[in-house]
This record gives structure tokens, sequence and C-alpha cells, in this order.
RNA sequence: GCGCUUGUAGCUCAGCUGGAUAGAGCAACGGACUACGAAUCCGUAGGUCGGGAGUUCGAAUCUCUCCAAGCGCGCCA
């Protein structure tokens, strides 16, 4: 609908260009803002206003001029009015908002999704954990925010692959193995042989256990036998990885999450992408020798000091196969490439970007984009859970999942914008009451349900394709309220994926639920009217669907009873 | 010290690329079920949008500055 008033807008300073009662060359945007206050219409347009100067007339003069080109627009509007210092308001006629619920019905289970992306490659990475360790919390928020946001640009008609990135390689996968190593051993944490900053958690001795048992281990590509012996470091590092990634692969199943893709930091070495960085980067002058390592000048694309890229003892700093793996990203054909992580890797940002500048190859200075999401915190019991990888005090996403369940937990990560600290209440998600969003939405959903049983068992049948005839009869304001939401899903969907925001998806549905709750409340469904309880039931057939559409963007579920 | 993020009602948070009288949930108070699910609804009360200055028709939103909190500032990832 937005769209629609858009256009009629355009076309009309377009008419009034062509009669040259405006003589602009160069029209702003056009943007149709929905207005807080209902009297001031179903739309708003501050056109008028930015115009204004350039044509040298008063906004309200502007205003009459682009009204008078628009008329009723082939009678979608009953009216038009101006208000305030300039804006054009206007009135939906009821008819068209009626007429909207028969799209809904057409589109079924696609309504929401839109071609806006216009099938351009789109590519999201996000957890992309160290297989060091269990997911843990806040590995579960950028699982959240990253599955949403693809599953968003999806219905926005992108064309979305998800991407893992594993640092299989790197200083941290030593110790991982050197810890599993000497849990083989029997070494424990207080010894003295056991390693600086080794990994104390039990899942350790788990992996030593396995590797001892010469086990076999399917992680998601790639199948890991255990050579069983202590000795052989190698083949440690490369079963407890695998180990690890089974378990990675299992969490993030247990949270619906998927991914197409995985690419191993390793890989980037075997088939010598690093050293090809290296090259490149030599080659194009933006490195030189110091302290016997080799460091890239950051500093002249924007960095605050330069960067090692080869350290003295010969290895490369992560930040190199990083290059390297954004190279081959670029090289896969991804105009767009986001990446979701915590803030706290904020600082890599800067130096991925000078990087790959560095390369000369023509990619933009803002690519790839990020969504960095806040620490999150977790509340049991009015007191804060620490959490503590090393020392092994842990929440683990599974922990929670299995706690709290799937649907609360995906709800509550993504209820807040990824830029703001989270603050996860267990106690208040584990609670199956009002206090709690999810349940609110869900019970919308249920309640309606509800209704089409005790509809049926009384003899109703919901209409398809009703005529306006029966659409006529939808007339309250709780109803064209909740025809008007239902039909903003779409543009909410859209907003998501452009500002990179799901968690405007899960206030857009508390406020559908509301809305329908609200209706509920004030109006009998089933009554002696026959043909205004066809039209009810209809309306809160579109609604369930619609709920249960954005629902399933978020990846949960609209249960039928609960 | 520098960088990024945040600061809105007692609490937790929205506020749509600058728009009209700043909203919701919880908590508080008062109401609504012998008819479709009360896990619901209706109403009341509650705010110097961290402080200050600036930009313009118009600022919670943009700029600057100060204050406070979180996270970074490694030849770790």
């Amino acid at each position: 609908m937005r769209n629609r008033i858009a256009s009629l807008v355009e076309s009309s300073l377009q008419a009034a260009l062509t009669a040259q009662e405006l003589t602009t060359s160069t029209l702003p945007d056009v943007i149709i803002g929905t207005p807080a206050n209902s009297e001031h219409g179903d739309f708003s347009c501050n056109i008028a206003m930015q115009m204004a100067k350039g044509e040298r007339k008063a906004p309200r003069q502007v205003a009459e001029i682009i009204i008078r080109q628009l008329g009723d627009g082939q009678g979608l509007l009953t009216r038009t009015e101006i208000a305030g210092p300039g804006f054009i308001n206007f009135f939906v006629a009821p008819t068209a908002w009626q007429a909207s619920l028969l799209e809904i019905e057409s589109q079924g289970d696609s309504f929401g999704r839109t071609t806006t992306g216009g099938g351009k490659k789109v590519q999201v990475e996000f957890v992309s954990a160290n297989p060091t360790g269990p997911l843990h919390i806040g590995h579960g928020r950028g699982a959240a925010i990253g599955d949403t946001l693809c599953r968003v640009l999806d219905a926005a008609g992108w064309d979305v692959t998800r991407e893992f990135y594993y640092n299989d390689a790197g200083a941290q996968i030593s110790n991982l193995a050197l810890s599993v190593q000497s849990r083989c051993l029997g070494i424990e944490p207080d010894d003295p042989r056991w390693p600086a900053d080794g990994y104390q958690g039990d899942y350790i001795r788990e992996v030593a256990r396995s590797y001892l048992a010469g086990e076999t281990v399917e992680a998601s590509d790639q199948h890991t036998v255990a050579d069983g012996d202590p000795q052989n470091l190698d083949a440690i590092r490369s079963f407890a990885v695998a180990w690890l990634r089974r378990e990675q692969d299992l969490d993030l199943a247990a949270f619906d999450v998927r991914f197409d893709v995985y690419t191993l930091e390793s890989g980037l070495y075997t088939e010598g992408r690093v050293d090809a960085v290296v090259r490149q980067l030599t080659a194009n002058g933006h490195t030189y020798e110091q302290d016997g390592a080799l460091w890239l000048r950051t500093t002249d694309f924007g960095d605050d000091k330069d960067r090692v890229m080869r350290k003295a003892d010969g290895g490369y700093t992560y930040f190199v196969p990083d290059v390297a793996y954004h190279q081959a990203k670029w090289e896969r054909g991804f105009i767009r490439a986001i990446n979701e992580q915590g803030a706290d890797h904020h600082s890599t940002i800067t130096r991925v970007r000078a990087g790959l500048q560095a390369l000369q190859i023509g990619i933009p200075q803002g690519w790839p984009e990020y969504v960095l999401h806040q620490m999150v915190t977790v509340m049991r019991g009015g007191q804060e859970v620490k959490i503590s990888k090393r020392a092994g005090s842990y929440v683990t996403l599974r922990d929670l999942i299995d706690e709290v369940g799937r649907d609360a937990t995906r709800f509550f990560f993504i209820m807040r914008k990824p830029d703001a600290q989270l603050v996860f209440d267990i106690d208040l998600a584990k609670q199956q009451t009002n206090e709690n969003p999810v349940y609110y939405v869900q019970y919308a959903h249920a309640r309606i349900c509800s209704i089409f049983e005790n509809a049926a068992e009384k003899g109703f049948l919901i209409p398809a394709g009703p005529t306006p005839d029966t659409l006529a009869c939808l007339t309250t304001a709780e109803e064209l309220q909740l025809i008007k939401l239902l039909a903003a899903l779409p543009d909410t969907i859209v907003d998501c994926a452009a500002h990179f925001e799901p968690h405007r998806l899960t206030y857009y549905l508390t406020e559908l639920a509301s809305c329908f709750h609200s209706f509920y409340n004030k109006n009998r469904v089933i009554s002696e009217d026959h043909n205004l309880t066809a039209a009810r039931l209809y309306l809160l057939k579109r609604t369930a669907q619609t709920l249960k559409n954005a629902l399933s963007i978020l990846g949960i579920s609209a249960p039928e009873r609960m």
C-alpha cells in the first residue's frame, strides 16, 4: 500500500512538471510515512516542505499543486488534505483496505515476501565460532540475529548464502591440541606441565577420552577417525577440531540454524591464497619490514596504526587469512557481503577493509558490511551468571535451548536491536505468563485457531475469496486497524532487511497480536449475522496466516493449541 | 589516553534514511468472563528524551562538547 501511494505521488509530480506548475530539475525521493496520529490519515508525505525552497513557493502551495494532479488516485483515496506546515495526508478508501485481504489470501505462505532485492547475491557470514569449545550464549545471539537476517533478506528478495568460517589454523587451535594432549596424558590443570592458557573445560576431557578410544567423528562435511596415539599432536589437533565442530553443528541444529557453506581457514593456506595475498600486497607497495616482521601500512587506509602481517617467527597474524578469505568471497561474486559478529571483534573491520583496499582489485571501500551485536549478560534468580571459557564456568547455547525452549530463546535474542546490550533473563524466558512476549504472540495464533474450531462445530465455513459485499461488513475501527497492520508486513520486512534490524519484526508481531486481542475483546466473531460472521472469520484467517508467516521468518513456531 | 556502541517513564525497551501532541510491556491503582481461550482486554497515573551549544520551516534522531556505562586498543582470534 505504501508503494502504491508513493507511485501516485511520483506520477503526480511528473504531471505537474509537464504542466510546468513545478520547475525543479532534481526531484527528491518520495518518502511516505505513517502518521502517529490516525486523525492525520493512513499515510503522509513531506515532499512539499522539502521542495518549497527550490520552487520558491510556500510548502502548502506546492502541496496544493501535487494534490490537484493527484485526484483520488483511481478510487484508492477518499480524501487528501494539507496539514500543519505542509504535510500531505492520504486517507485510503475502506474498500481498498478490505480488498487487500484478497491479496493476502492469494499470496498464502509467501505473503510478506517481496522482490525488492531483485534476486541479487548476498552472503551472510555469522557465528564463525572458533572450534575450541561449545557455543555459548554470545554465539547464540549471533546465530539468532544472523539466521533471522538471512530469513529476512531472503523474504525481501535477495539470493542469500549463509556461511560459517572456521579459524582452525591459529595459535588457539594449537592451544586446544595441547590441552587435549595433556588430558590424554593425565596431566591436570594444576600440574606445572599443563600448557599456559590451556582450555580447562570438562569437554576437553571428553575429547581426550574419545580420541584415546579411537572413535570416529562426523562433522558437517568431513569425517575423522581418531589415531589414538597421545604423542601424535597433528592427529589430536584435527580430531579435536572435528569433535568440536560436530558439537557446534548439533547445537546449531537444535536452534534450527543451518549454513550453506563452511570455509576453513586451513584451506586458505593449503590453497596458497594466504601467500598470494602477501605477494600482492607487497607488490602493490603497501608493506615494509621492521623488527623482523612484515607490516602492512593500514594507516594509509584509515587505521590508527600499522599492522603486522608476518610475525618474527614466520607465522601470519590472523588478519592475513581474513583478507584472503574476503578476497575469495569477492571473487565468488558477492557484491554484498555482511558479517555478523560480536562487537568485541570490532577492531578487525578497519584492518580487513584496509587489506582489501590495498589489494587494489576494485573492492568498494565499505565492503564488506558489518552487523555487530553487543554483549549478552545472563540473569538467573536475579543474579548475573558469569561466563568464563577457560575456567569452564559456562552457559552453553545448548543448555539454554534445553531449558527455555527454542522459540523463546530465539525471540529473546532478537527482540533487542543488535547495537544494544542484552540482558537474558532465564527466569522470564521460561515463564509461560503474560510477561513473556513470545507467549503473547503465540497465544493470539492459538486463540484464532480455537475460534475456527468453534465456528466449524457451529457449521460456519471460512469463505474463500469473499465478495466485496461480504468484505464491506468490516467497518469498525478495530477491523480496519487490523487490516492495515496485516498489509504492513511486506513493508516491515523490507525495512528489517534494509537496516539489518530483525528486532523490528518482533515489535511488529507484538503490535499485531495486541491489535487482534483488542478486536477480539470488543467484537463477537460468531454471531447471528451470517454475512458478518463470514467476513470476520475471513479476517481472522488472514490474521493467523500473517502471524504464522512472520513467526516463521523469525524461526518460531505458530502453535494451534498451547 | 584513543576508537566503537549505548544513555528515552520506577524497571526493561521501541521510536520507521529529521516530521505533527515522544510510545509499548512490566510494576502501581481502578474496572471487564453463567456466549468464540482472562496466557486477554479497557481505563488512570507516570518523561528536563544524560547535560550544554549549534545546524533549519522542524531535532529523541544530524554536528560539536562534556558526563556516565559496556566493549576494544597483541607479532591472540
